[in-house]
DNA sequence: CTTGACCTTGTACCTTAGTACAGGGTGTAG
DNA sequence: CTACACCCTGTACTAAGGTACAAGGTCAAG
């Protein structure tokens, strides 16, 4: 068998090994094999294990979803039809956090286009005069 | 004199009071003066200084940012030119936030779009098998 | 005088995603 | 046999922005 060690798991997969060492904490690795020696011992399928992880992250899950993707991906009874429904709620999560930002964006982008800029006193600041007084966010 | 005591300050400011004793504790605030028993008197501006805090939070400031801002308002020699810079670093930033969001989000729905859902078993999910084996977030 | 509602302090805890390190064991090359 | 490069474990620490709580002090009402 061409089983892994810790730090080879880390190497081949291209992460930190106490990245690997968090992964088992938190159930997204399995339990390694040992050795002997008591070397840990991974499958080399672990190896696309975290990549998966670290590919997921990129799209935007959190390691808990992630969690979820695997229990689902290894599930027997799992269905294309789950997975859509995570992603459907990652892509309007996604959406929400956009307008979010176009929100903030868009009050600053006005406040800097009324601020005159240049060496006038701050005193007569209407971005610092904004945040003093006026609600622009509302919940 | 109309001053207050910290679960006042909080009150009427509409935060938490441990959250009033986390702004002193990081310079967000200024150590209050004490009462004959020890109270803590705060001066009303302070009402003023909390929401500043939290208008420029829900705006996108982090508050070692907003600790700068506030060291911008207060400062005798601060000019417009400069919440100008800090503000259009903040756009800018924010601008690279939803970028990278939209990214996530457009991979998100095409993987979604290919995926027949329903009750296929996930070993037909392209979303599960894009996360297994392509790369498709560059550096 | 007691009760209840405040106030004080220090400290610990929470989330997320790791990173760092000490103190010890193993395995191989020279 | 000794270096040196790995490996093991447990624990502490990081950022950010708070929240929670225990043990004790203060103050006004009844």
């Amino acid at each position: 068998m061409d089983d892994l060690t810790r730090g080879e798991l880390a190497k081949q997969s291209g992460v930190n090994r106490e990245t690997i060492r968090y992964y088992e904490r938190n159930s997204l690795l399995p339990m390694p094999e040992r050795s002997e020696s008591n070397y840990c011992l991974f499958a080399p399928k672990n190896i696309q294990r975290v990549r998966f992880i670290k590919r997921a992250q990129a799209v935007g899950f959190s390691l808990n979803e992630i969690r979820l993707l695997l229990d689902i991906k290894y599930g027997t009874d799992s269905t294309c039809g789950d997975v859509r429904e995570v992603v459907g709620s990652k892509i309007a999560e996604i959406d929400d956090k956009i307008k979010s930002l176009m929100a903030m964006r868009d009050v600053l982008t006005t406040l800097s286009d009324d601020c005159p800029g240049g060496d006038r006193p701050v005193s007569d600041c209407p971005i610092l005069e904004s945040f003093s007084t006026l609600v622009f966010i509302k919940e």
